[in-house]
DNA sequence: AAGATTATGTTATAAAATTACATGAATTAG
DNA sequence: CTAATTCATGTAATTTTATAACATAATCTT
């Protein structure tokens, strides 16, 4: 399995305007919509925010939902070493739960080993309605 | 779990001509590579494309494969109630493996209602390199 | 100080997906 | 049978997402 790149010392500006705005964020944001947050602060390129996206996500700090194209900051103490993260994406309310499961990780595992396929990166993404908008129907 | 619809009689002619590119490919396609292939056939525009793949993975014939932007036909013999499928997506060769396992299957339910989540649609892509591309190095 | 690496800024372009609108074919309700 | 509804199609335009190409500045290395 992948593992994020060491943590730098300190971001850097872009990087951190970026971490700023989806910590901040309720939910997932997609590129674009952090572009057009951090206009204000000066961001004007599509390039400036997926760069910061890029080196963010290697570091762990931010995870991508591909079934989303969009990006959430790691709400994890310590981002580092949850090489198998699933999501549950509420379609109705856009929160997003992190889950760290150690049985579905060693199930993935195993399921690598057996087709002799070596993982880099695993995305693992519920689509579907959380508790409270279930309820809400 | 959501399930594919029953599948028609007989597909229409752009699902027809879509389906049948994908069937022939020998990795995923992205719904403009299928034009492409699709154009003498007399396929025109994005949406034509769009509109037939949206139909074929309702019928569960096609399954997307979000990290990549891209679609391949369903390789099991019955495609229906196949819930929860894994995908090991090859970066070297691009080959992909269909993985169904119920024990990943079931533990990914628990989760769900752990997290009293309701379930729509599962993603769960493995990037990385077939054994075959791993051995090569 | 020279060379390498890393971050930045900007323009243009490519790739992926959808909106809006118009038409034709098939199904079915009256 | 025919009107009404549904479903598939066709086309143009646009929106959204992502990258390529090029230039400059800052930092680190030796």
């Amino acid at each position: 399995m992948a593992h994020p790149s060491p943590l730098p010392l300190e971001l850097t500006k872009n990087q951190t305007l970026v971490m700023g705005a989806l910590s901040k964020s309720r939910g997932p944001l997609s590129a674009y919509s952090l572009l057009d947050l951090l206009r204000d602060e000066g961001l004007r390129a599509p390039l400036q925010v997926y760069r910061a996206l890029d080196k963010l996500v290697e570091f762990g700090m931010v995870h991508r939902l591909e079934s989303l194209n969009a990006f959430v900051a790691c709400r994890h103490p310590d981002c580092e070493g949850h090489a198998s993260i699933a999501f549950a994406i509420c379609e109705a309310c856009g929160t997003v739960e992190e889950i760290t499961d150690p049985s579905l990780a060693r199930r993935l595992n195993a399921i690598a080993k057996e087709f002799s396929f070596a993982v880099k990166k695993s995305t693992i993404e519920l689509r579907g309605l959380c508790a409270a908008c279930h309820e809400a129907g």
